[in-house]
DNA sequence: CCAACATTTCAACTATCCTTGAAATATGGA
DNA sequence: TCCATATTTCAAGGATAGTTGAAATGTTGG
């Protein structure tokens, strides 16, 4: 994943709205939500609603698709899987971050 | 983790500057980087770097101490821990994107 | 075609971010 | 003390992000 991926996906996460957009299309599945029904979830104005999703849609992390009169926005599992490894790769020292476990005190290798 | 402090340690990695300062720290591990150094090594100018060391101590995500007339700045692995740890929780469905056991190298389970 | 619904686009405005260079602060050594 | 080094602060400027409401687009069913 190259850096400037990551610092679009990283800026569409960055931003209290998007961040529960992106949630709740986590928790919806591939099944995805509405546009509409995001909207109702999060409490979000329709146009800017539309500017988040476009901005989530241009940081490749929700794709959309057309059902009728909605349009169905879904989480993308893969771009989220590509953006957490490069974190722990590139700023977590590699292994020490999985949380699985979660040591996180303070003490491991050094350079 | 609070989602407040979530969308602010995403805030401050989604800059290509800090995300370079903020790598660069984490290879040097818990020893650290004086601040010219991470100048030296980033190419960023002395004021606009002071600027994004700020971003990021606010965050939460480096921590600094002084050594003579040096400024240590040091990864906060914990913190980064913890945006991990939220993210593959809420972000990510809870299971399927922790990189421990696999790889994380370019490929990963299929969709 | 027309009407109702779902979503997006647009323009205007405010707010915030980032960069720059100069000046200020702080520390160590001669 | 005085000077050099290391870092931060400040003010000014341009660039970008976010919100709002109205208008436009697209879709379905009567």
């Amino acid at each position: 994943m190259e850096t400037k991926t990551v610092v679009t996906a990283l800026a569409a996460l960055a931003h209290e709205s998007r961040l529960g957009v992106f949630r709740a299309l986590v928790q919806a599945g591939p099944a995805g939500l509405a546009a509409g029904r995001i909207g109702e979830l999060t409490g979000i104005a329709p146009s800017s609603l539309s500017f988040h999703l476009k901005e989530l849609a241009h940081a490749g992390l929700v794709s959309s698709r057309q059902a009728g009169r909605f349009v169905i926005y879904s989480a993308r599992f893969d771009a989220m899987n590509g953006l957490l490894a490069y974190l722990t790769e590139n700023c977590c020292g590699g292994e020490p971050c999985c949380p699985s476990s979660l040591n996180a005190s303070g003490k491991d290798q050094a350079s």
